[in-house]
RNA sequence: GGCGCCGUACCCAAGUGGUUAAGGGAAGGGUCUGCAAAACCCUCAUUCAGCGGUUCGACUCCGCUCGGCGCCUCCA
């Protein structure tokens, strides 16, 4: 295959340009994670879903990829600027809250929202990562470049803390657009903390020795400021400078933007060569918010009997460049859709076991050799799909492209052992780039999320069965319909009937 | 005020100046089926918010107008 450009948009250089990886063939890539102070909802997915598919992307290309994505675990404070007043932090803002009652301080509050962000990212399908590091576990490497940036120059303590020097980076602002100059006017009612130099500087350490989350620093007890993290964690993964550094839209300013500062004031490198921000999800036109009865975590939605690869499938079917509204229309779509993949696959399942009419000793027939035009057909639409995500991770075209590949399977009347290879194959390579077609394994859906007994269900549709078999078909109709009005659906096909659950909302 | 995005059929949505404006949903028709579903086939934008401009040629580039939206110090 001639060497393909994997193109992504840039917000530094705000054009579309090729991603080129300082070591050829090798992907150095950093993505902002959550801070687990709360369940993640579907906006925040919608961020780690591009980075999966930027990985995985690259990965299709053959390329080596290093990605890490880390976990803010350390509760960073609500303004950053009131050290003292309040002194509350979003972990332990949670941890005060009725969800938190349960837990015995703000550690075993990380603890479980760390796992249960793992679950939803297991549920959508997400790959792994190659590192996920936690921001606790690597205080020490924030505070010696705290420490540096103080020794340098471009940083300052003071009796609160430590903080960034915004004026030692001249070119301060140049991801955003908020230039030193620029934030003096945008500023609007910030508190002021007449600890800092000025108002755009930055805190690399609070002091606090009454944090829940302390250690201990050249500047006596305290905690990390909320940029320094990603800074010290990209650099012991990934070194000085990283290919690619993503997150949500709303990181590009002040986060990104401290990051590179804090880190190229370190290193005297470039931090990152190219950065990607994914646009905010709104739901049903509304900007997604508690108040507004729109607020959807990933659990919620499996919760009501979704299933998590149509979830997937809807949140990455807008392209991450654009605002997105999600729907539940378009996550019933999608479930439509989704349902297309698993039926190719099982058909094609069911094929391998059939001989093919173009094995060892084809018999030259009329009929032609469709295995292998099926297979030439599908490595086309493959190719296409791929094309269309190294195209800016065009996933409403790649998607389409899939469908079609799909489309083409479930066209066959029957599939021969050499089709349902190529139908096999297809559908694996589908599954590593967009991650919308899994295998199924046998604990997947069903009962984990709502009370069913499988077994009363099985029983009913044996019952069923045999009231087809008399022919008595009102009987038959009224299980279907019983078994229905209880949010499941009965399937008949040859090989017997099945059953699934049909979401309520 | 600063930075940026969007307006394509009933709905979601692709479109990298030039052959018939992808794809999905909904809707209608058909094949198949005890029913239901699934699957497949067919139909469904002479037109891309509006107005100008550039061009041999624009949904695609430029300008303006109208309309919608995001971020701007810790929310992905």
């Amino acid at each position: 295959m001639a060497e393909r450009e994997f193109k992504l948009y840039d917000t530094m250089t705000r054009q579309v340009r090729p991603l080129q990886p300082l070591e050829p063939g090798h992907l150095k890539f950093y993505t902002c994670g959550p801070t687990v102070y709360s369940y993640a909802h579907i906006g925040n997915f919608r961020s780690f879903l591009a980075a999966d598919l930027v990985a995985r992307t690259a990965r299709a290309l053959g390329w080596r990829v290093s990605w890490v994505t880390n976990i803010t675990d350390v509760g960073h404070l609500t303004q950053d600027d009131v050290a003292d007043a309040g002194g509350e932090d979003r972990m332990e803002k949670a941890l005060k809250s009725k969800e938190g009652e349960r837990f015995a301080n703000v550690w075993d509050l990380a603890e479980f929202y760390t796992r249960a962000y793992l679950e939803d990212w297991a549920r959508l399908n997400l790959s792994e990562p190659t590192v996920r590091p936690k921001a606790t576990q690597h205080v020490r490497e924030q505070i010696l470049m705290a420490l540096a940036l103080v020794e340098r120059g471009n940083a300052y303590e003071t009796p609160t803390g430590v903080y960034f020097d915004v004026e030692s980076q001249p070119d301060y602002g140049k991801l955003s657009g908020n230039t030193r100059d620029k934030l003096q006017e945008a500023v609007r009612d910030v508190v002021l903390d007449e600890n800092k130099r000025r108002q755009a500087d930055f805190a690399l350490w609070k002091k606090d020795d009454k944090h829940l989350m302390q250690w201990f620093s050249p500047w006596g007890w305290g905690f990390p400021g909320w940029h320094i993290e990603c800074s010290a964690m990209a650099r012991a993964y990934l070194g000085d400078t990283i290919d690619l550094h993503s997150g949500g839209e709303d990181n590009a300013f002040p986060h990104h933007e401290c990051e590179i500062a804090q880190s190229e004031a370190f290193t005297g490198k470039p931090f990152a060569n190219h950065w990607m921000h994914v646009r905010f999800l709104q739901v049903e036109g509304e900007k997604m918010a508690k108040s507004a009865g729109n607020f959807f975590t990933v659990r919620d939605l499996i919760g009501e009997g979704f299933d998590p690869i149509a979830l997937r499938y809807a949140l990455i079917s807008v392209p991450y460049g654009k605002p997105m509204n999600f729907t539940i229309q378009l996550l019933r779509d999608a479930e439509g859709n989704v349902g297309r993949f698993r039926e190719a696959r099982r058909r094609a399942a069911g094929s391998a076991l059939l001989p093919s009419s173009s094995g060892a000793a084809p018999p030259a027939d009329a009929g032609g050799d469709s295995g292998a035009e099926l297979a030439a057909n599908l490595d086309r639409i493959y190719d296409e799909a791929l094309e269309a995500m190294c195209h800016d991770l065009n996933t409403s075209v790649a998607i389409a492209k899939a469908l079609e590949g799909v489309k083409a399977v479930l066209r066959e009347p029957s599939l021969d052992g050499s089709m349902g290879e190529a139908a096999v194959r297809f559908l694996d390579q589908v599954e590593a780039l967009l991650g919308i077609c899994p295998v199924e394994r046998d604990d997947a859906g069903a009962c984990e999320t709502a009370l069913i007994d499988g077994r009363a269900i099985e029983s009913w549709i044996d019952e069923r069965t045999a009231a087809k078999s008399a022919k008595d078909f009102a009987r038959a109709d009224a299980i279907r319909e019983k078994l229905a009005s209880e949010g499941i659906e009965l399937r008949d096909s040859p090989e017997g009937t099945t059953w699934s659950r049909k979401p309520k909302l």
